[in-house]
DNA sequence: CTGCTTTGGTTGTACTATGCAACCAACAAA
DNA sequence: TTTGTTGGTTGCATAGTACAACCAAAGCAG
């Protein structure tokens, strides 16, 4: 049975869970506005999760990201301008098209996975190994919730 | 001594800190875009900061968020015209102004808070109490961090 | 005190990201 | 075949942002 000063310490991580969480996010939008030369943010998340699913449909982008359809039409096209997609005719559905990430996109993308992944290093370097894990499995459980 | 196993290891770890908390960021925007009627998740940022600063000026707002002062003076001028924040002359520069949260603003930061706070709640509802704790305090550490 | 520099704030302009609505073309079902 | 649905593009409108120009008040050097 929950007493009122266990009910309020949870109250209180909950809170700063909340305050931290929303740090995170305003950070990552400024400091990242400009991930690469002509990238930002959205348009690498984008191409990243277009390698992570081997390619697929503009709708498919939209429905995993909460983008209306001209949002990412636009996005894609300002992808495949920069060279780093290609669209190829769906074959099962010929209004479709399978964008993938093209050579120069997957290169692009391995460069600024390498340096995210160092600076994450150094940020993160004098944790111990069992936190990051735990870290990362909390915020897994968290983003796992919806 | 880390072995190659080990580095490997944190290496996960850190990629899927670096995802997960990536996602975190991406769904704060498109959920809170509208975190109230008229009130959008920047404008509630800086009502929030003005409230626990106690009152601050346009340039330490510009200054704690790395943004643009015009940007930030178009925002209060909003908030003032929402009638959520007063604008009093700073005594000890007349250059400056003091902002504060108004009683209306006061009380809408107060509903918000509250509308947020229940929301994580039953988020992390089955989450046990050190673990919500464990939680809140690696946030807390990385954002330390810088 | 006078003049130059700095600082807080506003406004004009431009650009980007976004959503909604209208539209087209291809598919699917009645 | 006709009707409704779906993937995608394009024409608006809007919000957030930065940069630059500007003003007024401070601050400082002489």
């Amino acid at each position: 049975m929950p007493t009122p000063t266990r009910t309020a310490a949870r109250s209180e991580s909950i809170d700063s869970i909340q305050r931290e969480l929303t740090a995170v996010a305003r950070r990552a939008r400024s400091v990242t506005a400009q991930i690469h030369p002509g990238l930002t943010l959205v348009t690498y998340t984008l191409l990243d999760h277009l390698h992570e699913r081997g390619g697929c449909r503009g709708t498919d982008l939209a429905a995993h990201f909460l983008l209306d359809k001209s949002t990412v039409s636009r996005q894609i096209a300002a992808l495949d301008k920069l060279g780093l997609v290609e669209r190829t005719a769906d074959p099962e559905d010929l209004r479709g098209q399978i964008i993938r990430p093209s050579a120069a996109g997957e290169q692009l993308l391995a460069d600024v996975r390498e340096r995210r992944h160092q600076a994450f290093l150094s940020r993160l370097a004098d944790w111990p190994d069992d936190d990051l894990e735990r870290f990362a499995s909390y915020l897994a459980l968290y983003n796992a919730h919806t």
